[in-house]
DNA sequence: ATCTTTCTTTAGCAATCGCTAAAGAAAGGA
DNA sequence: TCCTTTCTTTAGCGATTGCTAAAGAAAGAT
């Protein structure tokens, strides 16, 4: 009944969020996109709405693939402590891997952002807030069940292990290999409170 | 002989060092930064250049007010561990104080950048290698000096700190106080090794 | 008072920003 | 074969980007 699309939106999508990746929401440009992408600005918009959209649209798609390791280590680990140390092993091989840019979409995407533009930087945040959150109810867990000495302060720990992640992103943009970051996950676990409850 | 300057230079970077820290490099534009100094473009680049070399000076002002605890903390201090647990504490208050925007210049400042800056990401990037380096160089000292078990990993443990304290940053940015990182702080120092050499 | 110098201002440059109207092209229904 | 629909393309919108030419204004030297 009518023309269909010439181009792959998903291939469009997964191109989009490369650039998105490598320099921030920002910082690309329509331009930039659709050159990548091998499309016009019209079939953009046509396909994903505004930029906003295809940002957001791409986050999501990023959070189902590359970043959906922590999800993953956090649901099917144990414990608390098991899945807080698969969550920093596997950012470490995944930051630092060669076949992507470095680093963590959520945590580097909307850093510097003009006013119109803080609620990108505010979609980020939440997540970020979200996933601190899944760490600290892990972590709260191992408190219930006796795993954490009793008033260990499961908050300031989810503070940590979040900031840890962070810095290992920061880490890999700047060069960090996979074994840094690996010794950057050891250090880290080692900081977790022994069991005995004295 | 000739006319003078009728706005105060020294005031006008500090106000341009703020902007910058607030929004980082791309994100923040000519329009904005005239604005908040209160002067025309033209008055902007006879006093300063362009918008890359104001963004340079700064930056190295920042080093020499807002950032000089760091190595401040790494110069005085008698050793390693107590030069890098000060630089851990002050940088949870200064990151999270109310009296100028959240997180580290040097950290935040351009992390969404165009092929365009990527000078100035580079710029940045030297200093938190620098940084890193000075981190490595006093805990290199206590391996020396016997306080460290031989065979340590200093490279791995300033990588560890580092990202202990860029990750710091990014907390502050998300809202995290200044008792919340000092916890992080606290928990960041607890991996340091222990001094017996088994 | 006039000259020189360097500031200030007004005004606007070319280039790019995100985005879209209008027209041409493909695909199925009648 | 024509119609309808939705894609594609070309072309360009108004706004903003970093930056600057040209003119007006202040300050000391002569």
């Amino acid at each position: 009944m009518a023309r269909q699309r010439a181009f792959d939106r998903e291939a469009a999508l997964e191109t989009a969020l490369l650039a998105f990746w490598r320099h921030g929401y920002e910082a690309t440009s329509i331009a930039e996109l659709t050159a990548a992408m091998g499309i016009r600005p019209p079939s953009l918009y046509a396909a994903f709405g505004d930029k906003r959209r295809l940002f957001e649209e791409a986050v999501r798609r990023y959070q189902e693939t590359y970043g959906a390791f922590t999800t993953r280590a956090l649901a099917e680990e144990p414990t608390g402590r098991a899945a807080i140390e698969r969550v920093l092993r596997e950012a470490a091989a995944e930051y630092a891997s060669s076949e992507h840019p470095a680093g963590c979409l959520v945590i580097t995407g909307a850093v510097n952002c003009g006013p119109e533009s803080a609620e990108v930087e505010d979609l980020l945040r939440g997540f970020r807030e979200d996933a601190k959150a899944a760490i600290k109810r892990r972590i709260d867990d191992d408190l219930a069940a006796g795993r954490l000495p009793a008033g260990t302060d499961t908050a300031g720990l989810a503070t940590f292990y979040a900031a840890v992640i962070q810095g290992m992103s920061t880490q890999s943009r700047d060069g960090a290999s996979h074994a840094d970051l690996l010794r950057v996950a050891e250090l880290a676990m080692s900081a977790w409170p022994s069991a005995d409850t004295s």
